[in-house]
DNA sequence: ATGAAAGCGCTAACAT
DNA sequence: ATGTTAGCGCTTTCAT
C-alpha cells in the first residue's frame, strides 16, 4: 500500500493531500495556488482532498522555499494615538481581507525608525511589504529597500516612485482660516505641530502654508508671533493656546492642526475660564471621534480609508511588481459644530 | 581555498558565517542564541564575525526548523477603539522588546471569534501565542489551542490555567457607585455594556453588580427601569443617556460602564440643554486620554500596562512552558473631575 | 498536464 | 566543545 507516512496527531501536509488525491505534491502545490497547467478536473479534486483534510501550508515553509512572506508590516509612530490606530484598523482590514498577515511596530522615534529602514535585513525575507505612516522615508532608503525585495507604500508622506495616500495639508490649512476669516476673525493664532519634528516635518509647514495664504488672500497679515508650537497630541494643544491667551492681545480664534491639539486648547481654555465658541474660536484637523462630544469644528479627513486605500496599493503592486504606484488624494471636508459660531454681532 | 558559495548580491546565511569563524554551522547557530557547550571565546568570534557580516538568521528557515515562529499574535474586537488601541500599544512594546514579531488581528463580531479559535490551523506554527484581548475563550478552546503549542494570555477575560490580567471589575462598580452616593444622589442611572453582547458579557454584568451591592450597602433601592444599555462607545452612552434623561424623573446622577459612553452621555446631556455636574453627575471608568478635556470623573484603568502584562505573562510561559499561569489584577483608581462636584447643597 | 528532485536556511539529534 | 547530517514542508526548475 505504498508509504504512509501521514502524522495522526499533527496537522495534514502537502505530501499528505497528494498522496490522498494520487498526484505529485508538485501538482497539489500548483492547484492549490491557482497556477496554470493543472486540468480542471484535478484542481477541483486536489481542492476538494485539501479540505476535507483541512489542508493549510505551513507559511513558514512556503516563505522558506518561495522568499516570500505573505506578511506585511504597518509601522507608524504611535501605536495608541486615534489617527493612527484608525489608519491601521483600516488597513488591516484590507490586509485580512487579501489573506496576507498584518505585521505592526511602533518606532518611538526618528532614530528608531532609521534604523528599521536603514537595516532591511530585519525587514527582508520578514515582509513583503511596509506600510509607512507618517514615516519619512527618503529616496535612498526606498530604494535600499526595493533592491532587497520589499516594497514600499506611505501615508501622509511621499517617496517618489512608491504609492502615497496623502490629503492636500496646504487646503487643509486653507479651508480652516478660511473658515475663521469668513467668521470675521482678523487676529488668528496658529497651534502648530512642531517644525523641527523629524518625524514628519512636512505636515505642519504644509498646513501653515495653507493658512498664510489665506491670510495673504484675505488682505491680513501672517503675525509669526500667534504662531505657537507644540507636540501633535492634547498635551502640545494646552500648551500652544496657553501661550496665546496668555498674551496682552490674545487671538478671537484659533486653528489647531489636529484635533487632539484643539482639545488641549479647550482645556487651555477653560483653565483660564474661556469657553470655546464665545470667547475664542476654534477649528482642528481630523474629525476625531470625541470632536463631535465637544463640539469641535474641524477639518474632516477619512483617516480608516487612508489605511485601506495605502494598503490595497502596496498589495496590487505586491501582486504584479509593475503596478503603478498610485498616489491618492485623500478628500477633506468642513465639519462646522459648535467652537466656531456665527458671529452674533453680524448681520 | 575550500568551497566558496557566498554570494555577493544577496545577505549573509549561517554558513557563510560558518566559513568565516572556521566552525560548524552548528557552532554558529548555538554561539548565536546563547545556548551552552560552546566556548566563550568562539561565542565572542563568532558574534563579532556575524555582526560584521550583518547576519541575521532567515525567519523563516528559523521557524520551519524549530517549529517555533518567535511572533506571536494580539487578538481584540476594534482595532481603532482608545481601549484596545492602548493595550496593543502597551503589548506591542513588550513584545518588540522581546526580539519577538507581532501580528494583530481584530474580529469584528464573535463568530470571526470562534472561527479564528476553532480552526485554530490557522494560527499554528505561525504564531507561538495568542494574547486575546476582550475575547472570552473557553476552555475547550484553550485546550485545543494548547494541544496545537499555541499559548494563550487574555486581557480582560480569564480562562483557568492560562495567565490572565484582569482588573476587579465589581470593585470598579462599586467604586463609581460609591462616589456617587457619597456625593449624595439617591436616584442613580446606569448606562450599561449589553448584557447579551457575547464579546465580553462579563464586563457588564460584573460592574452592574459592583454597583448594586454599594447601592444595597447604603440602603438604597436598585431600579432595574434606570439601567440603560447600549453598545460600549459614543453611539451606545448618547442612545442610553438620552432613554433617562427623557424619563418624568430622570435620574441625578449616572454612572457609565466606559468614559466613551460617558462621552455620549455628555452629548445627550448638551442635546437637552443640561449640563454635566450642574444638572446631572456622570462618572465613567477608564481614563481614556480625552477624559480630562471633558472633565469627567472616572475609575481610571492602567490600560497599557494590562497589555504589557499580559504579553509578559506569554512570553515567560514561551520560554518556560512550566512558568506559572499568572493572574494579575490590575489597579483602579477615582479620578475626580468636574462631571461629579461636591454638592453645593451640603454642609 | 504531471512528476521527480533539488533546494530554501536553519535547528537539533547524534556523533566525536 | 565542536562537527555531521537529517530533516522542517514547501516551491520550482527541469524532465517527461
Amino acid at each position: 500500500m505504498g508509504t504512509n507516512k501521514q502524522r495522526d496527531g499533527g496537522r495534514a501536509r502537502i505530501e499528505d493531500v497528494a498522496a490522498a488525491a494520487n498526484v505529485s505534491v508538485a501538482t497539489v502545490s500548483r492547484a492549490l495556488r491557482g497556477l496554470p497547467n493543472v486540468a480542471e478536473s484535478t484542481r477541483l479534486r486536489v481542492a476538494a482532498i485539501a479540505e476535507s483534510m483541512d489542508y493549510r501550508p505551513d507559511p513558514a515553509a512556503s516563505r522558506l522555499a518561495a522568499g516570500r512572506s505573505r506578511t506585511v508590516t504597518i509601522v507608524v509612530p504611535h501605536l495608541s494615538t486615534w489617527y493612527f490606530s484608525t489608519v491601521i484598523a483600516g488597513a488591516e482590514a484590507v490586509c485580512a481581507e487579501a489573506g496576507y498577515e498584518c505585521l505592526v511596530v511602533g518606532v518611538g522615534n526618528i532614530d528608531e525608525c532609521n534604523r528599521l529602514l536603514d537595516e532591511p535585513f530585519h525587514l527582508e525575507r520578514r515582509t513583503d511589504g511596509l506600510v509607512l505612516v507618517n514615516i519619512p522615508a527618503t529616496e535612498a532608503r526606498a530604494e535600499s529597500l526595493g533592491r532587497r525585495g520589499v516594497m514600499l507604500s506611505t501615508v501622509g508622506t511621499r517617496t517618489p516612485g512608491h504609492p502615497a495616500v496623502l490629503i492636500d495639508d496646504v487646503r487643509a490649512g486653507r479651508m480652516a482660516a478660511n473658515h475663521l476669516i469668513g467668521l470675521g476673525h482678523r487676529h488668528i493664532g496658529l497651534i502648530s505641530g512642531q517644525r523641527d519634528d523629524p518625524m514628519n516635518f512636512a505636515v505642519p509647514r504644509m498646513r501653515r502654508e495653507g493658512f498664510r495664504s489665506a491670510l495673504d488672500a484675505a488682505g491680513l497679515a501672517f503675525d509669526e508671533t500667534l504662531v505657537q508650537s507644540g507636540n501633535f497630541g492634547i498635551d502640545g494643544g494646552q500648551e500652544a493656546m496657553g501661550s496665546l491667551l496668555d498674551r496682552s492681545d490674545p487671538p478671537t480664534a484659533a486653528f489647531a492642526m489636529s484635533d487632539e491639539m484643539a482639545f488641549g486648547a479647550l482645556l487651555a481654555l477653560s483653565e483660564r475660564g474661556l469657553r470655546a465658541g464665545a470667547d475664542v474660536s476654534l477649528i482642528g484637523v481630523d474629525d476625531h471621534d470625541v470632536s463631535r462630544v465637544v463640539g469641535l469644528t474641524t477639518i474632516r479627513q477619512r483617516v480608516a480609508g487612508q489605511g485601506a486605500a495605502a494598503m490595497r496599493a502596496l498589495l496590487m503592486r505586491l501582486a504584479s511588481a509593475d503596478a503603478p504606484a498610485i498616489v491618492v488624494d485623500s478628500p477633506l471636508e468642513l465639519v462646522v459644530r459648535s467652537t466656531t459660531p456665527r458671529p452674533l454681532d453680524t448681520r
